[in-house]
DNA sequence: TATTGTTATACTCTATAACTATA
DNA sequence: TATAGTTATAGAGTATAACAATA
């Protein structure tokens, strides 16, 4: 990784101690390492991490609505459109009218689709375990519990 | 946040059981938070994460060249220039020559930049308070090291 | 009047190739 | 020939306004 030459690396010892102090430096790193590594590790299948995950969604809850997976994947409803074209144009979803509700869409997976979503899966655990090799079950359950706690809230509320 | 209408959101209980075993997904969306939280916040004093970031560093480490700050802070070199560009037209900082090597710049903070830089940290303590209130230390440093612990490796490597 | 999906658009973040001026 | 900084550009990711069809 360091492409930099030797004499230009020592000539001032870099010190980021202060940024060190703020958990926003170290999630923003570490979520970038965990995503390019995801990304590359999908990517042979036609997947990212954004793409994987709608699909997922779709495979899990047949029948969705595009207005409730935008939801829970807290991604605005426009980028979640360019997103299914992608997976209806490879096949791996369908988008369906519903009788009772003509403005919607039912969203499903295809076989493909829910074999591509398997397929993935298996990928994304392999490369899990490789980035978090040596981190106990106890301390990941905590990562786990942390991360989950941080919520949207008004800056300057103290709720 | 929850902008959709009532009807639409119990249709169908909306499972992301799948998706919730990967830490990846989690990271995102905490990383996403926190990094939205703080850009709101430093947004008054015309900043953002990575300009903070940025200026902070000059701050602590007067003298310090632009390949050095781009590694430091693992980011693309050409990217560095635009933020060094706007931080140099604010006067936060200034590009000087280094004498010993004509190509090279040291950067080195302005008084105004280094009062920006410590107001910019009063700002982001409290939003780090807010944001992770109820979170004991010891979890605080569990989470710390395992982000540290996530490395760039080679997908496919067991290192 | 409100909601679903859509189009168009814009801004941020990240990434790469290629240039200049120095070394 | 290699390095420091730069320019130009492109691709993701994210965000908002406004529209047509439908409720």
């Amino acid at each position: 990784m360091a492409r930099r030459a030797k004499q230009t690396q020592d000539l001032v010892p870099v010190s980021d101690a202060s940024l060190a102090r703020f958990m926003g430096y170290h999630m923003k790193r570490a979520q970038h390492v965990m995503i390019s590594d995801m990304n590359a590790v999908i990517q042979p299948m036609g997947l990212r991490m954004i793409t994987f995950s709608v699909l997922n969604m779709v495979v899990e809850n047949p029948g969705l609505r595009q207005s409730q997976l935008a939801d829970a994947l807290v991604i605005e409803r426009p980028n979640l459109v360019v997103i299914l074209d992608g997976l209806e144009e490879r096949d791996l979803i369908s988008r369906d009218r519903v009788p009772t509700d003509r403005r919607a869409y039912a969203l499903n997976a295809t076989l493909a689709g829910r074999q591509l979503s398997d397929a993935a899966i298996c990928a994304i655990e392999a490369h899990e375990a490789r980035m978090l090799a040596g981190v106990s079950d106890e301390d990941r359950n905590t990562v786990l519990r942390v991360l989950g706690q941080v919520r949207r809230t008004k800056p300057g509320a103290e709720q």
